[in-house]
DNA sequence: TGCAAAAAAGAACGGTCGTGCTATATTTAG
DNA sequence: CTAAATATAGCACGACCGTTCTTTTTTGCA
């Protein structure tokens, strides 16, 4: 078993580096297999369709966000640093990590949002997850006392994440060299407008 | 000369559509004969290649978006009202018109933000032009007295296209009903910040 | 009304797609 | 060490891809 899971394990590995260039539905079989060395049926073997291979990149992504976002904000104390924490790893994500060149949840927020189907709906569900990850991180900063009694956090969360996406599109496709002065400029704003 | 224009217009108003649903990329030259009841071969005589077809897609969306979105708002008064109606309409154009379904320019940015050739190209230049205008459009604010006279204002476009991006996936993936309650708060916060 | 020009169709091309099936290697367990 | 189980390869399939070439239909003007 051990070296079936394996290499299973480099597939989606590759996978979620190509599904951030082209795609969950850009992501071809044939591809995916030649990058791998690996022959198309060989490949395909490990996975019962095409499908079933995407759903699994999509859980094996989120499984890396949690890694690599997620749990190390969850790390910082509550409140304010954690809020902190939980941007700069944001930030780094969309930015893009060796595995994934770009954030592959907004490009596949794009490409599934008027897409019914099994892939769109585990998509939906983790980005309805990460909304409420920021809101519940913004609900220490409520409990810490550092953040306004009455602050909406689901809206707090919303504006969070909206400032990523913006940051992402400046960063990557304009390339703009003040992407990143931006994003926390307006971060800052969030938090000041927050604060009790 | 006339009836080779008119289905050169059908084919492109038609092959917006198809890229809101499924991208530049995956836009197929047989689906779209196919839809306009036209063989393949004849649709692409219309176009010398695959590419130029998706320059002109990008090109017809681009005026589609200024005709229903900028344009529009360029005809309210100066300052705070042209702001106010260049939002309500970018927000409009969010939510997908009769010809897109979606918004075709954050589906693009995501798929060409690394992929170079002249389609990206084409596509970064219309999205700095779109950041440009609203920082016009917000430069007005301040030549009026609404907007502090040391407004950034390119920053305020760099916020106020993350509402819209935000905007689009609560309404499309997300189906957040409360979705336009939420860009409005936050775009509300974004006017009160920046008013003198 | 007839004729040149423009538009559309038809057929074929080399490729690649996802997906089966069958056979061969390789790994694992007794 | 061997036998069963697992993993990988090879091959073929029908479908669709973008593109080219040739032929037919339609259009607009003299």
């Amino acid at each position: 078993m051990t070296k079936g899971e394996d290499t299973r394990q480099q597939i989606l590995s590759r996978a979620i580096t190509l599904t951030s260039e082209v795609g969950l539905e850009g992501l071809s079989l044939g591809n995916l297999a030649a990058e791998l060395k690996l022959s198309k049926s060989g490949l395909f073997a490990h996975f019962k369709s095409k499908e079933a291979l995407q759903l699994e990149v999509l859980q094996a992504a989120i499984e890396l966000f949690v890694r690599d976002v997620t749990r190390p904000a969850i790390a910082a104390p509550r409140g304010i640093p954690r809020v902190q924490a939980l941007f700069n790893n944001y930030l780094s994500w969309a930015r893009g990590s060796s595995k994934a060149r770009t954030c592959i949840f907004m490009g596949l927020t794009q490409e599934y949002d008027d897409r019914p189907g099994p892939v769109r709906d585990a998509l939906a569900k983790s980005q309805q997850d990460w909304h409420d990850t920021v809101a519940r991180v913004a609900a220490t900063g409520v409990d810490e006392g550092a953040f306004r009694a009455d602050l909406d956090t689901r809206q707090f969360a919303f504006e969070f994440i909206g400032i990523g996406m913006i940051y992402q599109q400046s960063y990557k496709l304009l390339q703009d060299e003040k992407a990143d002065r931006r994003a926390y400029a307006a971060f800052e704003a969030l938090l000041a407008r927050s604060r009790r």
